[in-house]
DNA sequence: GGCATAAGTGGATATCGTCCACCATTCCCC
DNA sequence: GGGGAATGGTGGACGATATCCACTTATGCC
């Protein structure tokens, strides 16, 4: 695919570790445009890689307040207040305050986020397994246990 | 930690693929926070995330016409236009037309580039380290194979 | 020569991330 | 038990990126 014929190395550091990030950032840029090519197709709340990540994330967590969301996604909070915002107006979670410190705001998925998940998730792991095509099952295995590990 | 009651498998595969898609988003958003917390210390020259992409890697590529850039950061042509424009303006990169073809501009490191490339690969290195210091040095050497992999 | 095509640039717009300020609670401690 | 510190959440402002479209210019091919 990638034709290099300018591959001709002038350079003495045989792989340093930056190449990791690179690795990554093609990875995930992958993922992203594919998803964003079939989108059409499955997003049909339109909630877009932010409100997936953010469903996805809550269908792991479950019922679960505001700020742990937004500790376990690595996010902002104000973000976390603007992300929630349309998908709460399109039905797909359901917020109330708890009983116990009215502080806080507890947010789970309503059944028809629920779907929007279970769809979302045929099509990310079906979109990975193409990216992923070249590893062997058990190197997938692998791969995905080692990032397990990495970031948990 | 992950308290899942709806953990309930309805599916062959114990974890879905989409957790992937989670982790990675979660090891990029740790990259990137460490990054931009150390930003004042490393970025002297204010490239930003998306400049030191694109300088990792032509430090990797060599001398390339942009459209060859483009494809290999998958990002969008107009995208790679701006993104180039301060760096030639820091006098990190060069272009110059190519004379067989004089619709392509060439671009390339320069000595300063190349020293910006140093300090930022240097940086991703440890702060990559860090983040991966839950797994052994064979774990991490075949996490970087894995990925090398499967997007090469 | 004329036409499809490719490389590069720029405009318009939407999303997302970051920082800061603010309010309402709750917690803690004297 | 009252008052200051800390916490959860919201909103504004701004910058960085991404995406789509249109346009210019040059090349390649009949």
């Amino acid at each position: 695919m990638v034709n290099n014929k300018v591959d001709v190395v002038h350079h003495k550091r045989s792989m340093p570790d930056t190449n990791l990030a690179i690795l990554l950032d093609r990875f995930v840029r992958r993922l992203h445009l594919a998803l964003h090519q079939k989108a059409p197709d499955f997003d049909t709340e339109k909630v877009g890689p932010g409100g997936a990540i953010l469903l996805l994330t809550l269908a792991e967590m479950g019922e679960t307040p505001m700020h742990a969301l937004t500790k376990r996604l690595l996010r902002d909070k104000s973000q976390m207040t603007r992300a929630v915002r349309p998908l709460e107006q399109k039905g797909l979670i359901r917020r109330e305050q708890s009983q116990k410190d009215c502080r806080i705001n507890m947010i789970a998925l309503t059944d028809k986020g629920q779907q929007v998940v279970d769809t979302h998730q045929r099509v990310v792991a079906e979109t990975i397994d193409e990216i992923l095509s070249p590893l062997s099952d058990t190197d997938q295995e692998k791969l995905r246990t080692l990032l397990q590990r990495a970031v948990s």
